[in-house]
DNA sequence: GCCGTTTTCGGCCCGACTGTTTTCAGTCG
């Protein structure tokens, strides 16, 4: 295959004589993760217009999704000296990267990039561009500014200018549009849904399919499956003998228009502008096709050249024997992993994150299940008592039964703490010791049956004020059984003011045991604080604090990749859901999915603890 | 350019879809 590297035939240095005037390439040291991605893809995108080697193009890439998926700055690890424990970057990457921070350029890269117009590279962001046609677009319409490219490329669609070019025709332009489209809504980021709608839409769904007799197994696929905060669109896949009559059923289903139907499934846009993608396959090898479209995708292509080193070729069929050319089906993905000599792998931890090794050496974490869980820590209820923040809309004994209901044998009520800006300390202790005793009074009227089963922890949820201190008076502190301790302003303060504000407020107070929704994070609306993970973690090891996962739909708080890595560090973790009205309670699998992805096991959870084991963490911490 | 159950060389995931083609290249997930 010596085509493959040779130059390729398009005349790129006259190209390049064109474009002279446009050569300089800015990044700075101070480059971000999903920049530096960015930059390594575009170094990528021009090999492979110039031909070289097509597993160096790939070798960039790979790099390029590695460090788009780091959970810390690429910048920290390679100011710990730690670049080559990133996977995909080996000593070659790792020089120039160097060279990057050190200097904020690399040679080699502007060496390369310099050698065709810069005016390819924002065209790698529309969808449908790839390398060969982005270049030929800007080398056959002449495209010669960057910043206005895009909008160039645009006008040259809309006047037919793009047809005419040899490869490309009418259908192109209209596929060039409709790129450029989505391109501006991606900027916009408003298309994914938090994980409990889109989780909501599936089961109604599934129940709907589930009604037919024909239906064998329904299931969601993909980031639904695997239960990331986030989900673009919604699929499902169905195991059935009679697919027709399946995806006839399917389309009846309410909706706004049928995108698409044919023989192994359809598409709908519902009425609430969500899309669903149904997927049939016969029950033999319904596995292998939940498999593969469960992904994810980093998970699914280490896990194939896992497969190729065995001699074995996976596809969503089955798994093929590379000599033979023979198909294995697969009902269930168990028998599909076990076939592969390894245990079943949970969905959510499917991310390449070390999870296949795992496996292999029988080193997979048994994760957390929601069955585990024994309490709920953080909830407001409607008992009002000038409140800094929102209180809740629910009586604290609805909140009792409720618990009794799921089973739990403890819950704490963790109003926020009193507004500190119109009263003084000595009302506000005033407050909680009322606070304290018309909870008390409110648990002794119960009935003994409930009180056997339910106890109930009076908390506190208190601000972290700007400097660290607590709104809360330490004399207060007498009337709580423990805080958890929130961010709820100055969210943009530096990484260093956040650090010293977050250590100040974890070690102020014996009786600070949670550290509520930790980054602060808003799903779609606000990003969390800036803070120095690792030493927020060591803190929280050191005193022993959970770190609290915060159920929250739009907040998921701890993020998975958080927890992953506090969890390496031997961080606990609590998991609550922040309820302002009874039915919130409910949340609780959503704090528990991110457990999971965060691979944590019941023994990393405070709340999986009976409630002396419990109560005697919070008040030794053991 | 990376990497190791084929470990310092010789491989590198897999198939679907689309448009422009008449047998395939490019892109995507």
């Amino acid at each position: 295959m010596l085509g493959l590297y040779t130059t390729s035939p398009l005349a790129h240095s006259m190209i390049a004589q064109v474009f002279e005037e446009d050569k300089s390439f800015c990044y700075d040291r101070d480059m971000t993760n999903l920049e530096i991605a960015e930059l390594l893809r575009n170094v990528a995108a021009a090999y492979e217009i110039l031909g070289e080697n097509p597993f160096k193009t790939i070798a960039y890439q790979k790099a390029a999704d590695s460090i788009e998926h780091l959970t810390s700055d690429l910048k920290d690890m390679w100011d710990d000296g730690k670049l080559d424990t990133v996977p995909g970057v080996g000593s070659a990457l790792a020089s120039h990267l160097d060279e990057l921070f050190r200097t904020g350029k690399v040679k080699h890269f502007d060496q390369v990039l310099s050698k065709l117009p810069k005016s390819i590279y924002p065209l790698l962001l529309v969808p449908g561009l790839g390398p060969k046609k982005a270049y030929k677009l800007v080398s056959e319409l002449t495209l010669k500014d960057s910043k206005t490219v895009i909008a160039d490329l645009e006008k040259a669609a809309q006047t037919h200018k793009i047809a005419a070019i040899v490869g490309f025709g009418e259908k192109s332009e209209e596929v060039i549009l409709s790129g450029i489209e989505s391109y501006k809504r991606g900027q916009i980021k408003e298309n994914r849904m938090m994980l409990p709608e889109a989780d909501g839409i599936a089961r109604d769904i599934i129940n709907y399919l589930k009604k037919m007799p024909e239906v064998n197994h329904a299931d969601p696929l993909g980031s639904l499956r695997r239960q990331v905060a986030t989900i673009g669109d919604i699929d499902i896949a169905v195991a059935t003998r009679k697919p027709a009559v399946v995806i006839e059923h399917f389309v009846k289903y309410p909706h706004q228009k049928l995108i698409d139907k044919g023989a192994a499934g359809a598409t709908l846009l519902l009425n609430n502008g969500r899309q669903v993608d149904l997927r049939v396959q016969k029950p033999e090898a319904y596995g292998a096709m939940l498999q593969y479209f469960t992904g994810s995708k980093h998970h699914n292509i280490k896990l194939r050249t896992y497969a190729v080193g065995r001699g074995l070729s996976l596809n969503e069929y089955g798994i093929k024997q590379v000599k033979t050319g023979k198909l294995t089906e697969f009902a269930s993905e168990e028998g599909f992993y076990q076939a592969l000599h390894m245990p079943y792998i949970p969905p959510e931890i499917r991310e390449d994150k070390g999870e296949i090794e795992a496996a292999v050496s029988g080193r997979l974490p048994k994760l957390i299940e929601l069955s585990d869980i024994k309490g709920d820590l953080h909830m407001h209820t409607n008992y009002n008592f000038s409140s800094s923040h929102d209180i809740g809309a629910s009586h604290v004994k609805e909140h009792l039964d409720k618990a009794a209901a799921l089973g739990y044998e403890y819950i704490g009520i963790s109003d926020h703490n009193p507004s500190i800006s119109n009263q003084t300390q000595k009302q506000i202790v005033a407050v909680m010791k009322k606070r304290k005793e018309w909870y008390e009074q409110q648990y002794y009227s119960l009935k003994d049956g409930l009180k056997k089963r339910v106890h109930l922890l009076i908390m506190c949820e208190v601000d972290i004020l700007t400097d660290g201190k607590l709104a809360l008076p330490d004399e207060a502190f007498e009337y709580v059984d423990a805080a958890i301790v929130s961010l709820h302003s100055s969210f943009t303060q530096s990484r260093k003011d956040i650090t010293k504000r977050i250590i100040t407020a974890l070690t102020s107070h014996p009786k600070v045991r949670i550290f509520g929704h930790p980054t602060g994070r808003l799903l779609a609306r606000r990003e969390g604080v800036d803070a120095d993970w690792p030493e927020v973690f060591a803190t929280c090891k050191k005193h022993s604090i959970a770190l609290e996962i915060n159920a929250y739909p739009d907040r998921l708080d701890l993020p998975d990749s958080l927890v992953y890595e506090a969890r390496k560090e031997g961080v606990k973790f609590c998991i609550d859901t922040d309820s302002h009205e009874v039915d919130q309670m409910d949340m609780m699998r959503y704090g528990v999915s991110v457990a999971r992805r965060g691979w944590a096991t019941k023994h990393d959870i405070v709340n999986t603890l009976g409630y002396n084991e419990f109560k005697s963490w919070l008040q030794k911490g053991v």
